[in-house]
DNA sequence: TTCTACTTGATTGTCAGCAAAACTGAATTC
DNA sequence: GAATTCAGTTTTGCTGACAATCAAGTAGAA
């Protein structure tokens, strides 16, 4: 009972992603194995499995025998994530409109509650957490694992791009426009809920900074605390 | 000298693939760790390694504690891959247009000639890893990493759905489609490459065999249900 | 026979230690 | 003064061994 197990792979990615997100990871700092090992009370091993899992989500570069490092992602590939992802999640919510259950129109409704809530309360972390889960809790109701790990993929690039070049202080993947999705799909206008998302997409996109990127932190530690 | 040095983890990763591409590899069929390792001569983490790249192109399910298994991608999200390709690819002939130099052009012109020679021999391997190669070389020219590794996971998909439901004997992204693409790419006519490249994609979709069900195990349960 | 519990064989997951590569900084040479 | 060489240190890459887990096959009782 007092035996602990240890940090689940996916929970060091998450924690890792939360940091990149809530910008104490700056662009171009290093993720050194041995340090994250000792952060995490972990081997290096499991270390090594979240980097690649990293990796494959765009948040990490991983250049052999010499590390890993948080993207920097360019303002061209800020632009070509927004481009596919505005076809991917059209194709997502054409599919829901395939099959879609009483059942999941309650959860996305919570979903947003939950959002709400957040952003009344000023909640960085859950704010990011639950605006990028919005997003996934579309895929996984369209039933498609593909679409599904599509846009795991792209929402945990978009968390990057936004980390990176937002320049608004709070967050612009505001509630408000989930909600109105939500109650498109709810009354069954998936066309116009697919319209509502690509604009709501080109809202996220519009108030992107395009600056250089700053500095860098290089306190590892103090980030991951 | 006579000491070689050992497989990469990228040479198993494509071994594989090829493998599967070909079908001598069918969907279901695990690929144990230890197995490989003595295939290849080296140690089970290079394995792992491979393996793991070789779930984020959508080739393989690795489940945990249980192993490693060839995917079988159903019908939907076959429709899927081919949907989120299209978008994909148009995307990519775009930023073609934008910044495109004469030796692209020589190298897209060559490429399409080897794919031509290979068609003529009926050199199987050569072609499927040539008309891949083709849709990858224009997303390297694009100039875009996010894209191009977005269509290194999209043509690794597309390999095993057109494995598992293709019909007929002959390999269907042709060589000619190609070359009509990089013409028009080489005469400035980028809108025109893009309709061409949605009408080649629609083609190869059209020639799967995608009413069919293929999973046997779950006909068998159905019929004796 | 049929169901359950157990044993066994095989496979995956994890770890600590070693080898190889890359960075750092000072001394050396032009 | 600038570039270069060369140890010393740090960090990554890899291997083999051990622990945990799972599937299949076996024996026993109802």
């Amino acid at each position: 009972m007092t035996e602990q197990a240890s940090v689940s792979t996916q929970q060091i990615v998450e924690k890792v992603w939360l940091s990149i997100a809530e910008r104490r990871l700056r662009p171009g700092v290093q993720l050194k194995e041995g340090q994250l090992a000792g952060i995490f009370d972990v081997s290096r091993a499991r270390i090594r499995q979240a980097l690649t899992a990293l990796e494959r989500e765009g948040l990490v570069t991983i250049i052999p025998n010499r590390g890993a490092f948080v993207c920097q992602p360019s303002v061209d590939e800020a632009r070509d994530v927004f481009t596919v992802r505005r076809s991917v999640e059209a194709c997502v919510v054409e599919r829901i409109g395939n099959s879609i259950s009483k059942a999941d129109v309650a959860r996305l409704r919570n979903h947003v509650a939950l959002e709400q809530t957040a952003s009344a309360r000023d909640a960085t972390t859950d704010i990011i957490k639950l605006s990028g889960g919005f997003h996934l809790l579309l895929a996984e109701i369209s039933g498609s694992d593909f679409l599904f790990g599509m846009m795991r993929d792209l929402i945990s690039r978009t968390s990057l791009i936004t980390a990176v070049y937002r320049n608004t202080a709070r967050f612009n993947c505001g509630p408000d426009e989930h909600a109105e999705i939500v109650e498109e799909i709810a009354s069954g206008s998936f066309k116009k809920a697919a319209a509502l998302m690509a604009h709501h997409l080109d809202h996220v996109e519009a108030e992107l900074d395009l600056r250089e990127v700053r500095d860098i932190s290089h306190d590892l530690r103090a980030a991951l605390a």
